[in-house]
DNA sequence: TCCCTATATCGATGAATGTCAATATCCAGT
DNA sequence: ACTGGATATTGACATTCATCGATATAGGGA
């Protein structure tokens, strides 16, 4: 709850035509660039791709550290912002953390980009 | 030449599978941040838009700061990391800027991003 | 040449962000 | 209950970023 005021992706782009079609209001281009910098680093793009690449497009948190090169709080930290904005879900299993890839979730913002 | 390390969005997506099939390289990682932080705002979201629904996906600067509700020289800003990210062409007809949309920018970030 | 207008650049400032070390929390096994 | 391991949270710090006012640059008339 430290970051109530996150949207999922999802409700971004339930909504509306891609960019190209017609201009953007205020808020819609605020929930879109919530979203986007959410993807916007390096660190979380490859955790997304290590997850996704993953059985099942599902990870455990302890196996994200090493092939990150970060630090554990620094990866605990990309994956709740991962998490917030929608692109991952989180199951904890014993003591294990497991991360999902939400399905249609990057789908849902890619989108919003395409003209066609 | 203030910013020369970036590179157009083309080269980040000229080459490599959605990031959903397989593992990203530190390398590509880093391009396509570069690309996804410039999309990342929603001011420079909404020029976007303003620009690719105007004729011919052209627009006069003098047609975009009132829109935006910022001043002159944010503006002005916005537009230059846009053009440097490689999602706006500008041309110089007399005293005036045009910003025109880059044909399939938009859409080789979108590429990137789709798992199908 | 001298203004006027359009746009870009500079310098400063406050806010957001990525990172880590230290610590807290939570769960499983003994 | 105690211990150990996995993960999250906190606090601090350095960096980046969005924004503005002031200024510079450049082009088109008169």
């Amino acid at each position: 709850m430290s970051t109530p005021t996150l949207l999922p992706i999802t409700d971004a782009a339930a909504c509306c035509a891609p960019l190209t079609r017609e201009t953007l209001t205020a808020r819609k281009a605020d929930d879109l660039a919530r979203s986007l910098k959410a993807l916007a680093d390096p660190t979380r793009l490859r955790l997304i791709s290590i997850v996704a690449a993953s059985e099942g497009a599902e990870a455990c948190a302890c196996d994200l550290t090493e092939p990150v090169g970060l630090s554990q709080p620094t990866v605990s930290h990309h994956l709740k912002v991962l998490v917030d904005a929608g692109f991952l879900s989180r199951t904890q299993r014993g003591t294990w953390a497991y991360f999902k890839l939400v399905p249609g979730s990057l789908d849902a913002v890619s989108r919003l980009l395409t003209s066609a």
